[in-house]
Formats: structure tokens, sequence, C-alpha cells
DNA sequence: TTGTACGCGTTATCAT
DNA sequence: ATGATAACGCGTACAA
């Protein structure tokens, strides 16, 4: 087999370019470009041209070059806290198939760090923005605020989601945290709970706040006073702990709404496990969120149920939208509805 | 306040480029390329003069125009077929941190697609490799072998996790898939079980059949003969309609092997919930994987765990020594010990 | 419809 | 140590 010797010089096998299949087919690069650009205008000739001699050379075009062409990456930076609690895999896997769907992807950062202000945030901050993602997607995280500010600075579309920041004129999406509390206080209370205890989530957190409001205004619409409060800080371990504290005093609630159902499922386990207490004979709990059937274990934990897929739904339509249509589109305030739900593992979900 | 004009056209607020800096600093581009790359020879003058200009632009170096120059994007292409199954979000969580901290970043691509073949799988390669990213962890999924070879071609350094594929020379990490399966025939030979069943999960899938081959073996080294056989796709209600089939028979197993976790919840919820079974009184269920405390829910679950952490090291190690060393680095094949654990979240994880 | 030439923001090469 | 200049691969006026 004789060897064609290129005219200038033996390349080490490297990725073909556009200029490449330009000159193998015989035009310039320009027809190639608009050959592999949707909505332009090119000879049925020449692009059967292009791309026989594209598929010989296997090209296949370079996004990075493309992104620092039209300036825009398609990629969308999606920041998550941390991902034990099983709500967040699940939107995760929705979203990369709507976003897939419409041509974007994501840039994951994983930022489950303790607390603001520490470096490893900083560094976040710094590393998401070299990389002139399209936009952003805030997932419930500590550190919103301040990743929040810096991207407004840099005019990068945001969404937050589940978690309000004090930003002004970021779309945010989350659910209807505040009416979830008041179900929950109602909920229990039309089961014969009367001493009725609160678990919340990270303190400053919106959703904790919110659900703690909700469901504050519940009970005192019922005439009931709140019976106990702690924070477990939406970690499975913390909340276990704080929940043995609670119900090791004299005088125990016989209910309790716990801020979310990761904290939740560590409750029930301390009040079983631990304490040796029945669920729901003795006392009474009640979740918030939504996490996929296999996470429920044996719990058949009742909860107050986000509607994750709509949720989804709306952040990628507002942060697609929002990117798209420039700056132009106004800051979205997106309230989803939830529900009461009682699932277990044991029998058929509802 | 004076409108200042600049001498050609007023931009509107563009983010700031090294050029833009390298005019406010009076220095070359090359003088502030070099003060943002570490290991250059920068006199301190004028790196002082090129950050304080920096500064008062806000100046970011630009990520992609990086990228297109030095032909590194120090980006990971992370391919995930699912995150029900809570063992990936925890190595994806892990595999962040470690990724993060040595300046790498995660490109993720969910490719939750039935079967291969299917035209979600080509374009999912097709965008996985126009991205330029630098390396590619492909976690256990079914398209292993097309997207693997795919990326041999393209010469991407891929490591292969807890798949093997078909591809020579792709490294590889797994846990002792064999041995695992081996310790559970004899674990639950040592418990009293006699008539011993097993749940795979999609069945040409390398860990699967791994565990099932290392079962088969440690049965036949009892003497045992395998009762029963099914597969449950990797996936929950697969496994619980699998399961009830399999307890259904007349004669139905004293115990059986589930090949993973996430199967394992299912299989004991179709026992206790549909059938009435007691676990593990009536039946012995073994499970496999390494799911955090907070998905074990009131399961009580004995399993074969997986080092989830060495795995994930192991992984990030072999994958940037492959990048950073060129191609000059060899194959491996990685296999981390396995151990059996019996853990519940109503008592304190062993 | 097609080709030419320049810009995108950065790094690398080679002088100085 | 520093600066001019050419890549990197692709889009896109603009001209033909």
């Amino acid at each position: 087999m004789p060897r064609h010797k290129a005219p200038s010089s033996v390349k080490p096998t490297r990725q073909p370019t556009l200029t490449d299949v330009a000159a193998l087919a015989g035009v310039s690069t320009s027809a190639v470009s608009r050959t592999f650009t949707p909505g332009t205008s090119v000879a049925k000739s020449t692009r059967a041209l292009v791309l026989s001699a594209a598929k010989k050379l296997g090209y296949r075009p370079n996004a990075i070059a493309r992104t620092l062409s039209t300036r825009r990456s398609h990629m969308i930076g999606v920041v998550v806290c941390y991902l034990h609690n099983q709500f967040y895999p699940n939107v995760i896997e929705l979203l990369s198939q709507l976003l897939q769907a419409r041509g974007y992807h994501i840039l994951l950062f994983v930022g489950n760090d303790r607390g603001p202000g520490d470096n490893a945030t900083d560094a976040l901050i710094h590393d998401i923005l070299q990389y002139q993602v399209d936009g952003i997607l805030l997932a419930s995280t500590t550190l919103s605020s301040l990743v929040a500010a810096h991207c407004q600075a840099a005019h990068i579309p945001i969404v937050l989601f589940n978690r309000v920041a004090s930003v002004q004129s970021a779309t945010t999406v989350e659910s209807d945290n505040f009416q979830g509390g008041q179900l929950a206080a109602r909920l229990l209370f039309e089961r014969g709970a009367r001493r009725i205890g609160f678990i919340g989530g990270v303190v400053d957190s919106s959703t904790s706040r919110d659900r703690e409001a909700g469901f504050l205004s519940g009970l005192s619409a019922l005439g009931l006073p709140l019976f106990a409060t702690a924070y477990g800080d939406y970690d499975f371990d913390t909340a276990k702990a704080v929940a043995i504290d609670m119900f090791r005093r004299p005088d125990p609630p016989d209910a309790v709404f716990v801020a979310n159902d990761h904290m939740a499922f560590a409750v029930m386990d301390a009040l079983r496990g631990t304490l040796g207490l029945r669920v729901p004979e003795d006392v009474q709990v009640v979740g918030f969120d939504n996490v996929p059937q296999s996470g429920w274990g044996g719990y058949e934990l009742t909860t107050i149920e986000q509607d994750a897929e709509r949720m989804t739904h709306a952040a990628v339509e507002a942060l697609l939208n929002h990117i798209e249509a420039g700056a132009s589109s106004p800051a979205q305030r997106i309230v989803t509805p939830v529900r009461v739900v009682e699932r277990s593992s044991t029998r058929p979900a509802v």
C-alpha cells in the first residue's frame, strides 16, 4: 500500500477541521460551515460534496470554537449543594433530558461547603463564570445569594430553583412552601394531633423559612401553639440528633412536621429505632418534598409533595427563554402547587 | 458627570478581555496572559500593574478561548444511565470534589435510554465529542461499548466505571463483583438458607454477569444448586414484579441474592408488602452496592458493599494521569475489594 | 449560492 | 523579562 505524502508536512492524526473538509470537498470553509448550520442556504450539490467529505474524514464540529465565535456555549451551569437528598438527582435527570432535547448541556457543580464565605464558594463562582455558560440553574443551596449576585453582575441569566435570594430581578421557581406548611398543620390536626412540633432545615434557607411560616400560620388558624421547634440543617444525622432531643423530653410532642423527606426518614429512624416509639401510632410524622418511590423504604411516610416535574419544566422554560430572548425577558416568579400524598413502598403508591 | 467617548465606538458593557487589561495596564497581551498562567516568569512590577488593571475591569480569563488555544478543556464528560440508584449520586458528589480540586469540571450526560442502537445514544456520543472533553468517565451504562469504541477512535482517554466493555485498552475500575457473589452465597448458606435464588440486573451488563458468576461459583462450592433465577433489569418496578413471580411458586426460595441494593429494596417491598412474608424470618435477602444510609429506610438489609470512595479515587487518578501523561499511559484494570455489611437505619450503622 | 477575510479571546513562538 | 504575531477552529458580514 503506497504511502501518500502530504505536500506540506506529515502531521500525526489530528482531529479533522472544517478547513480539512473544505479542502477535500473542493469548496470554501463557509460552504462547510453553512452545511452544518441549520437554516442556511446551500446548494444540494455542494451540501452532498461536503457531507461526503466530512464523513470520509470523520469530521465533527468543534463546539468550543463555535462558542468562541458565536458567544453561545450551549452549556448551562447547574449548581447543587449536595446529592444526598434524593430529590435532586431526580430533578437533574429530568433536567438533563429537557436541556439535551433543546441542544443544551449541563456543566455540574456540587458546592457542598458548610457556611458561606469560605473560599470554596469563591472558587466555584470563579470557575463557573470562566466557562462562559449561557445560563445558571441554582438549586437550593446555602450559597445562592452570593453566587446569584455575581452572576447578575456578569449578566448571566440565572434561575433560582427552590431558593429565593435577596437578589432583584432573578427568576425564581419554587413550590408553594407556605401553603405546604399550612397543609401539614391541618393534616396533623385532623388526625388528632394536638402537641405538634416542627423540625426545620437550614435555618436561613428560604424553603425552610417558608414551610415554617406556613406551618405556624396553619397552626394558629386552628388555635394551636407550636409545641416544639428544632433545626436539622437538612442533614440526616443532625435531624436524627435533634429529633431524639425533642422526643426525650418529659412531655414529648405527639406529632411533628419535618421540613423535608430526607430528614423525615432520619426522624422516623430516631423515633422507631432509638426511642422505640411507634409511627404513626405514637407519633405522627409529615414530611415535605418528592423523592422517588425507591427512597421511601419501609417508612410509609405522609408528605407534602412538590411537583418536581413541573418545577423542572418551568425552570428550563424560563432559563432558555431568557437566554434566547437576550436580556429582554423580565424576571419571573413561578410558584407551583403542592399536595398531600401518602406513600409507602410496602403498598402500591397512591 | 462627563461622558468619556471611546475613540472608536461606544460598545455596550461587554466582558473585559485580556486585550482590555493589557491596554489599561500599558503592557502587552502576553504579559497579561503570563500573569494569569502559573509557572511563568513575570516581573513583580508588571504583575502588579496587570493585576490592578484586571481588578479594576473585573476581568476573568475566558476558559473557552484558552481551550481553543491549548487544546485542553479541563472538562471531563461523565456519563451515567440513571440517577435513581442512589449509588451514583453519591459517586458523582465525590467525583465532583476530586476533579474540582485538580482543576477539572464535569460535563454531565444522563443517557437513560432503553436498549442500544437508538438514536439518543448516537446524539449523546455526538454531543460529548463535540465539546472537546479531556476525558470521559463512563459509569455503568448499557451503552458503554458503543460509546467507548467511539472515544477510542477519537483518542479520548476513557475510564469505564463498574463496567467492562469489549473495547481493548480502556482503563477499567470496578469492584470485585465475582468475589462479592461468592460472599453472598457463603453468607446465605451460613445463615441456614438452602433454597437460594438470584435476581440479576440488566442481563448483558458485566456487573450483573460477574455477580451471578461468583454467586454460582460460591453455591457450587457449597454443593448447592441455584434454586431460582430472574432478572430485574436494575429497575425498581421490574425487580418487584419478578420477585413476586419467584415467590408465588408453590415451593418458593428461602433466600435470595439480589444484584443491587436498589432492586433489593424493591424485592423486600414485594416480599413484605405484597406477599406478607417476613424478612429475614421467612426469607433472607442479600443485596449489593453501597448506597448512603439515608436510603436504607426500614429495610435492615444485608449487603455486599463496594468501596465507592476508593473506586472513585482510583477512577479520577487513572483518568487524570492518562490525560496529563498524554497517550503514554497504559490501560489499567483496577479491582477494588468488597465486604459484607449489615446496615439498618433503625440501628446505628456498623 | 459561493468565496474572502476578519473577528472571537487566548496561548505559543520567536525575537528583542 | 517583554512584546509582536501567528495559530486555534469556526461564524459571518460583505463582496462577487
